[in-house]
DNA sequence: ACCTATTAATAATT
DNA sequence: TAATTATTAATAGGT
């Protein structure tokens, strides 16, 4: 329909290539229009130019978005839908999850009590009690190992300083303030420690992230 | 381009609609796919008619989705793509929190203590000691209130056996087993009751919710 | 962009 | 429904 009959198959010519599509793009529109109009019909139409442009059309009343849906629909279970839904479940499980973690930490600090059974105080009290053991286990270790590094470190320090001594041909100072005390520290000096660290506040910084708490909207329609 | 003009607007024969409809279509459809090889274009075109029937063209090399996304791209933020972010977002946000709690909770088990400094170890210390104190003392009001209630219980039943037996005019029975203690029980019946509920073996059932523990796929692409 | 000879699409009919 | 065909609509190539 034009001056001449045309072979379709690709146009080589970029300019009638551009001018081909940019006429016969219009073309295709307005029969969309037409269609959409003559017989009550919907139509969505998404076109990309070899130049990388796009243009749409799609049916007044209705969006692009909401055809595709709507094909979704019509085509099963598919696309996008699949993993929306994936994803909605997947949300509101971890939502839940973490309500109940959070619960379960409100009622290992001692809160939330009131809807527990005897049998279950019972159980979370035997559990606390042996998680507080395991603790204090934990935490002795961690001042003894603290206290055998420090002690190590002063006996190296004091060996360095008797050899130091030693090559400066015994011009010693005992106003420089080491003592002699190589055989190691009693048991007291564990306890000193924890004391001097007891001076410090108690901390537990940001153990476990409480502060989201925000809701999202995420329903795809 | 028929044997008459028409007026571009809705056909009301139903019959007519229908092969209008699929005549256009078809044409449109063979319009799209000339566009496509003349012009090297990519063409995806989605249609309903009146009566919900669905079909599609999409240019070869590609697919309705794959168009779809380059859309989403092309026109920047929009339709779907960004609910989907929101909701990655929102998915990696739960797992974090739901990774901390954990952690919180095996550590307030006292497990995974390795990764804690001497304050935080102290700080779990004083925390769950704490904890344990509460939990002891709702232990012991529940078992409190259940002797009560228990007592009130016995307290009726027994004033309902005397009224009936004054009813059915001193022809008691002492084999009937009841016991004249209306002064109410001491103190000991707390804890013969707490004995009893110890042989009852410790659970805590289902309180966190471990089980989840799915990893799940939401890439788009 | 516009023009128009020519082809292509299709409305009415069978 | 499917084919036919008179007619209108789209457009290729030129300006």
């Amino acid at each position: 329909m034009g001056r001449g009959k045309i072979e379709i198959k690709r146009i080589e010519n970029a300019t009638n290539r551009q001018v081909t599509y940019s006429k016969r793009r219009t073309g295709i529109m307005k029969k969309a229009r037409e269609l959409t109009v003559l017989c009550d019909a919907q139509v969505a139409i998404i076109m990309f130019s070899s130049t990388g442009k796009y243009h749409e059309f799609c049916s007044p009343g209705t969006d692009i978005k909401g055809i595709f849906d709507r094909y979704q629909q019509g085509i099963g279970t598919s696309l996008w839908i699949e993993q929306y839904e994936n994803m909605q479940r997947t949300l509101s499980h971890l939502k839940d999850i973490n309500r109940n973690l959070r619960t379960e930490i409100r009622q290992r600090m001692g809160e939330d009590l009131d809807g527990l059974e005897f049998d279950e105080l019972r159980g979370l009290e035997q559990n606390v009690d042996a998680a507080l053991k395991e603790v204090r286990h934990r935490k002795y270790h961690v001042i003894t190992t603290q206290t055998e590094t420090y002690k190590k470190k002063v006996k190296h320090s004091y060996e360095a300083y008797k050899n130091l001594q030693q090559e400066l041909g015994m011009r010693e100072d005992p106003s420089f303030g080491f003592v002699d005390n190589t055989g190691g520290w009693d048991g007291g000096a564990a306890a000193d420690m924890y004391a001097s660290f007891r001076v410090v506040p108690p901390s537990h910084p940001n153990l476990h992230g409480m502060a989201y708490g925000a809701s999202h909207d995420m329903r795809l329609g």
